[in-house]
DNA sequence: TCAAGAACGCACAAAAAGGTAAGTGGCTTA
DNA sequence: TAAGCCACTTACCTTTTTGTGCGTTCTTGA
């Protein structure tokens, strides 16, 4: 039977789930895991030039925490990590997907306006 | 023609538009404003208990200004206030329905596990 | 006459998020 | 022997976000 979901029940359950979304990094990080990418902490460093390692590392470890993505060590050397979805992870695909077509299609609805275009 | 997000251009744009839905509240409010609902402040007070009066008229006045809901008052004694989604809001359903069947997800792959279950 | 109701705005305070800089460990190369 | 590499961690601050409590406006009901 296909399950209905109320606002309430909805918003109520779900709550959680989505605060593991929450954070100026997790989505940006999560794009560059988009179908199956691997990378290294390194790699994000490149990828995303704002991030402090601070925050890069405390992202990570809350997504890894929340089963999101999977961290696989190397024991070498100078140290070796990767980062990749875990199953749970890559189910958040389609959702990511769809806001990245939502994104997209502001252009459509707001056609290129600029924030501080309040009145000339 | 079908265009193509990598990892890079899509954090690069759409990041501005994330940032729309990032906030404690937003997510939750969308949620209650899903299919085509209409809601009164009073309505949300009510449907989210934790929230402060500051939190919800500021989250809500920043949908407003970002586009993603409508705000459409009656000039009446006490006054009255009604809340729904903007078109473009209304885009957003899809990636709220992804997400939301996401977060059902987690049961399949993590059977109902808890949080300060690390080791007995 | 007086309290109540709807939708906030404002000032102040506490909490949380994010940033900066420096440090750690162990092998490798100069 | 000293410096470098990678992946972080820690301590200390600053910025942003969120919460609290009170005030406002005008009309209607008791």
């Amino acid at each position: 039977m296909r399950r209905i979901y109320t606002p309430t029940s909805a918003a109520s359950g779900v709550e959680d789930v989505l605060k593991m979304l929450e954070g100026r990094w997790k989505l940006i990080i999560l794009f560059h895991l988009f179908d199956g990418n691997v990378q290294r902490y390194s790699d994000f460093e490149k990828l995303i030039p704002g991030i402090s390692q601070k925050m890069l590392a405390q992202q990570l470890r809350q997504l890894e925490a929340d089963g999101i993505v999977a961290r696989k060590v190397y024991p070498q050397v100078p140290p070796k990590v990767e980062y990749r979805l875990t199953e749970w992870g890559q189910a958040l695909c389609p959702a990511l997907d769809a806001l990245l077509k939502w994104a997209e299609q502001k252009e459509a609805f707001h056609p290129t306006e600029h924030k501080d275009d309040a009145s000339a």
